[in-house]
DNA sequence: TGAGCTCGTGAACATCCTGTGACCCCGGAG
DNA sequence: CTCCGGGGTCACAGGATGTTCACGAGCTCA
């Protein structure tokens, strides 16, 4: 989602910085300006998209800062935006990693539509590197895996069951109302009525169940819709339990385990 | 191998294209000229690395079809190099999908350079450790052979399987979506209904059963895509099993036994 | 406490997805 | 020209998944 990027701009031509970074507002990029070389460490803590560069800046160490960087931070897209040049400057800067050259003066909207299509690039083969696992209770969220688990066991959730925890647990704590819930995973408006999400709740909430008995991780609320959080339930007096459920489960008999520890968490209080 | 790469340019300057020519023929590149237009499908079949192009030849369609070329081709580098133009031409074409846009008259020096930087950011995720050959399970796949073994017999993989198991296996333990697979296989994008990918996967698990019966290599994602593991079949003792497992099993019924195999592992261990 | 809405539940139903085998096309070799 | 192997398409069938429905329990408010 979110073509927002995350830029920033080596410059220090107040004009041009400040035409650009009007237009960057609009285009609601997060965008900071950088008066003078940065160490690369520094450049890497940014987690920047794309960085914009006049050379003029750097004054000699230019070139070796170039490429560094660009060495040290392949995933970054560098566009170099700077006064008049010869093609032996531009060529050298394109080799040493630069993905682009603009010739000063130019046009902010040159400079946007460049930037966007070295990210363009970047983002296809980037597209699913970024994914890093999520924990929640005793579940982690696997997006490279489409899929959570708990330990090592998948909680087998087909793709839509993926998709909302995902979503649910994105957004971890805060409470999402079914029409957003809706709208971002079915992509379109939700008709008053529709059930689907409840119902995919319902699956979701079955298969965590099953998977990680002593959590709860979706908890309704009335009239709004749902949150994701995941909270231990208190532990039950062994005693209580029969042990004769845990050996083996008929593909039945999960369900009626269920209601029943549902049953002594009501009474000894966990909500 | 490799830093050759195929590129076509479609211009008509022969000035230019001679100079071009040149440096093209010492780089070693594989290289065409295209005198005018060429259909999308054609360009498909020129499996390029990039494509340079002078907008002046294509006359006013010129827009729609690098629209359409960007689309289909997304793994297609495309550098614009045309005479003069407005900011809001260089800006279209550039949101049109074209990776770079020189102005001429511009040195065919820069021109290769550009090319180059365009093609860095594609290969970024194809340059996996090309020729290292990698194993998983019982299978060595072997790049420099174009070929994959179980110990030293070959399981005679066609191109296209070959390309398919190098590209799971370098994803492995992702779920790679079949877009994804097919845009990387075949350069371009997927149309909605295409079995191709399902075809080939079914093709190499096929020589992969023959070839190491006691492994499981690619695994489905219903509903998105493939993910490559190496995953050994405990073989079950056969004296364990015939008593507590009334069923019978048709010859053809490896499934249903992978699936009871897990199941038992399940109940065995794991908990 | 009761009406009215909301939510959980199970199941039926419709849809979509994948595995599979058969078939067609094409370029190269004989 | 014909044969052949590889690549790609098609249609079918079984299964997995998504969607809808009806019913009952739960929550809120008067």
């Amino acid at each position: 989602m979110s073509d927002s990027l995350r830029i920033a701009v080596l410059d220090r031509d107040s004009g041009f910085l400040q035409v650009l970074s009007k237009r960057l507002e609009r285009l609601d990029w997060e965008h900071r300006v950088l008066a003078s070389a940065v160490p690369t460490d520094a450049v890497v803590s940014m987690r920047l998209s794309a960085l914009v560069v006049d050379l003029a800046v750097l004054g000699p160490q230019a070139w070796i800062w170039l490429e560094r960087l660009c060495a040290a931070l392949p995933e970054l897209g560098v566009v170099v935006c700077t006064g008049p040049s010869t093609v032996a400057q531009r060529v050298r800067g394109l080799r040493l990693g630069a993905d682009d050259w603009i010739t000063k003066p130019c046009h902010p909207e040159e400079v946007i539509a460049r930037v966007q299509s070295v990210v363009r690039g970047r983002r296809r083969s980037a597209s699913r590197a970024e994914s890093t696992p999520t924990s929640a209770g005793e579940v982690v969220i696997r997006p490279d895996r489409y899929q959570a688990f708990v330990g090592e066991r998948s909680i087998d959730l087909t793709r839509r069951e993926f998709e909302l925890i995902e979503l649910l647990s994105a957004a971890e704590g805060r409470v999402l109302e079914r029409e957003e819930i809706y709208s971002r995973l079915w992509g379109y408006t939700m008709v008053r009525g529709d059930r689907s999400v409840d119902v995919f709740v319902r699956k979701l909430r079955q298969k965590l169940e099953k998977a990680s008995p002593a959590w709860r991780y979706i908890h309704t609320h009335f009239g709004i819709g749902y949150r994701f959080a995941a909270e231990s339930l208190e532990v039950v007096d062994p005693s209580d339990v029969p042990s004769s459920i845990p050996v083996e489960w008929e593909p039945g008999d999960e369900r009626e385990l269920a209601r029943a520890q549902e049953q002594q968490q009501l009474a000894s209080g966990a909500l």
